[in-house]
Order: C-alpha cells, then structure tokens, then sequence
DNA sequence: AGATAATGATCCATATATAAAACATAAAGC
DNA sequence: GCTTTATGTTTTATATATGGATCATTATCT
C-alpha cells in the first residue's frame, strides 16, 4: 500500500519497451495465434502476455524474450544462428577490457 | 520453500539474454563505468546490476533496457531518433491487421 | 444479425524479485 | 608489494509481479 518510489525510464528505453510489444502482437496476429495459445506455450498466463504486448516495464526479461522468440520477433536483429557468435565474440572484447573499473581519485585537468 | 515450477527457456531467448547482459557489460567498461555508478544512475541496486549483466531471466525488463540505454547498448540495432519511426510503423501494420485472432473449427484440409 | 470465441480489464492470494547490508575476494594504481 | 577501491556473494525483510478466476466488451465467422 502506498507507492514509494516508481521508477522512472529514459525515452529511450520506454520506446525500446514499447515498439518491442507491438512487435511481438503484430507477429502473433500475423500467425494467426491466439493470445491464449502463445502464453500456453510460453509458460505464462494470458494477463502477462497481455502486459507484454503492452511493453510493460515490470514483465521479467525471461518471458518477454521467450514469447518474442516464439512468435518469431528477432531481438538485435540477430539470427539465431549467428547468436552464438556474436556472445563468443562480446567475450573476447571483455576479456581484453580491464576487468573492473577504477574512478580517479582526483580530478583530471581537464581544461587549462 | 520448495521451488515449484522453475520456467524454462528456448536456447534462443537464453543466448538472447546472454548476449545482452555481456553487452551491456562490455559497454559499462568502455566507458569507465563503474557498476555502483550505473546501479545508481539507473535507480537500482547494484545486486541487481550484476544480475542483468549475467542474462538473468528474472530481471525486470524495463530496469534491464533503462541500463542498456545508459551504457548505450542499442535495441534491435535502432538508433534513438528512428525508434519512434519504428512504432509508427509498426502501428500502421498492426491497424491492417485482425483486432482478433480466431482459430478454426474444423481442421483445414491441409493436403488431398 | 446472431452466436461464439478472443480480448480487455479487475481483483486477490501467493510466490518471488528487489534493496540493503555485510563480508570476502580480486583487481587497479602507485 | 602495498593500499584502496570495485566486484562477487550471501542473507533477510519487504515490495510487488504473477497466476487464476471472473466479468465485460468486442470482433470474427456463419
């Protein structure tokens, strides 16, 4: 009871949510399945497929990608075949990346 | 008290996931970011931080994009200005498309 | 137009994710 | 090598998302 703290979202990201769920109905209704039918095979109730297609901020990232997977809806534009790639490849950036970040103790000259 | 029914992924939504969190990782390190200061900046813990950048399917989606936008990892490869193209577009398909999907009956002679 | 099925919306109980704190480990910079 | 800061990990209390059921509305198909 009582709201504390809603959160808030950047423009960006709340677009992000938003297109990806008219993403995902538009796929679902293309192949003519029923909202019933995908949260079945999704593992999920009607109600979250709902909020899904929603663009929701508060659905776990889990069943969100797993219903996009399942009607078909690419995320990053990256072919399943490929995706394996493309994290072996993020590996390999991160292991040449330093392995935490240090914030300077002092200020930078940054001018003068 | 005893997990009754862990959900499941298909192998492209987990490596969908995975990809995700190591990107968001690598970018946080690029730019010399530290994870308490992007937890912050993006309003939530850092326990959690860690967890979205491991492809934890249990995150919420909108704090695991709001981080992906503040580490400046792109969604489906859309730059910022064209997003809300992307939604229009997706709007007027959607319009062309049934409100509802309604499932046959009778079986479809498939084949014969 | 009528019948039927799909979707939209709301409510409640419960499972569970989240924040916060504390501690251990590891890495960066001098 | 030493110091300091970041990260990894665990625990606990609390906030909250989820499933399920129900009802209303709307769209599809005959």
């Amino acid at each position: 009871m009582a709201k504390v703290s809603a959160r808030t979202y950047s423009r960006y990201s709340r677009e992000a949510m938003t297109l990806l769920g008219k993403l995902i109905r538009a796929a679902r209704i293309e192949r003519k399945m029923t909202a019933q039918e995908v949260a079945e095979r999704a593992g999920i109730s009607r109600g979250l497929l709902q909020r899904i297609e929603k663009g929701d901020p508060k659905c776990e990232l889990g069943a969100t990608f797993e219903v996009a997977a399942l009607v078909g809806v690419k995320l990053f534009d990256i072919e399943a075949t490929t995706l394996n790639g493309h994290i072996r490849q993020t590996e390999d950036k991160l292991a040449l990346l330093p392995k935490s970040v240090r914030k300077k103790v002092k200020v930078v000259d940054d001018d003068f």
